[in-house]
RNA sequence: AGGGGCGUAGUACAAUGGUAGUAUAACGGUCUCCAAAACCGCUGAUGCGGGUUCGAUUCCUGCCGCCCCUG
């Protein structure tokens, strides 16, 4: 069985997810972008060890706060984890909220090993937005329906990946757009006053435990142009370190920028997943509880 | 108390005697290897009253509020 629990960051996935693994026998992996990296534990808001309470965790600590990691890997070594777990006859608890992650291991999404052309995609760095538009129109046009003409990142992934030899729009349309695994979906959602108020107060928490130090630490020439680095809690630190903001201010933003990425989060698996949501402000475990034996019951018959 | 200044969107700032802009926030959305990223859409304002004027947010004036200087 796999089990997989998405929301909104401060919605209490973590925990919910160890509860189900304790009751259900199972084992989790995490689909955070962030929690990855050894190094940042307080912003990330990363479960500790005794919040794990025993059970596995996958993908927490993966790797280094300087190395590189992306979907195509979590897929990759997720779908690793998942038949590992599956086959030691335990059940998988999926629990993140790195959306695009979740769907890329869930889905028949594909990503090939691809030889990155550095010359051409140093070419491509020195166009125009205008001009990366113009090329993407004539060689691969229906890319460009979803991929907005001021949205420069795509439209040289876009590129890259018709200059490697598949086009964007071949490979999405070999794909059948369906789950390959048969899974339990659980949303968590609350009101966004009440999760405002949540996430507000994890921020101040954060700085009580040592942000600001944990930051230090980390901090070195450069750092803030590390990709892990662009992680809210600690990308808000650059004009700190600029001497351009108080730590009051940095505070404030990343409670601005949580709160934003909370919504994106909410809208993204609002309408790329057909999710069953459960309202974190209700006695939502024991509904949670019992959609998964009324679930589990069916697939025995 | 006297003198001066300022009141424009939630906030910071523009502008004009004739349709009040920008940024940001808020709200909504896109998403196939940077996704806590990148990008898009949209709502929203001239403190209150009087006068001049065809027309006032703009000019004059009273009130209210805020700031500075002097005592």
């Amino acid at each position: 069985m796999i089990i997989v629990v998405v929301g909104a960051t401060a919605t209490g996935k973590s925990d919910l997810a160890v509860q189900l693994a304790k009751k259900y026998n199972g084992e989790i992996i995490s689909g955070d972008s962030i929690q990855v990296y050894k190094e940042l534990n307080i912003g990330s808001a990363k479960i500790t060890r005794e919040e794990m309470q025993g059970i596995p965790h996958y993908f927490i600590d993966y790797c280094h706060y300087d190395e590189d990691y992306n979907v195509k890997v979590f897929q990759e070594v997720g779908r690793k984890y998942i038949e590992d777990i599956l086959s030691r006859g335990k059940n998988v608890i999926i629990c993140g909220g790195t959306g695009l992650y979740i769907k890329a291991l869930l889905y028949d999404y594909v990503f090939h090993e691809e030889e990155i052309d550095e010359n051409y995609r140093k070419l491509l760095s020195e166009k125009s937005t205008e001009q990366l538009y113009q090329m993407l129109c004539e060689i691969d046009f229906n890319a460009t329906d979803t991929i907005h003409p001021n949205n420069r990142q795509r439209l040289i992934r876009a590129l890259l990946m018709a200059h490697s030899g598949e086009k964007k729009s071949d490979r999405i349309a070999k794909q059948e757009h369906k789950m390959i695994y048969d899974a339990i979906l659980i949303g968590l959602n609350a009101e966004r006053s009440y999760l405002y108020n949540r996430i507000n107060q994890r921020v101040d928490l954060m700085f009580e435990q040592g942000l600001v130090e944990e930051m230090q630490e980390i901090y070195k020439e450069n750092v803030f142009q590390l990709q892990s680095m662009k992680a809210i809690g600690y990308k808000e630190f650059e004009p700190y370190y600029l001497g351009i903001q108080t730590l009051e201010e940095v505070k404030e933003h990343i409670k601005k920028n949580t709160r934003q990425l909370a919504k994106r989060q909410y809208t993204f698996f609002n309408n790329q997943f057909d999710i069953k949501y459960y309202s974190i402000q209700e006695d939502y475990r024991s509904q949670i509880e019992k959609d998964i034996e009324e679930k589990l019951h069916e697939q025995n018959k």
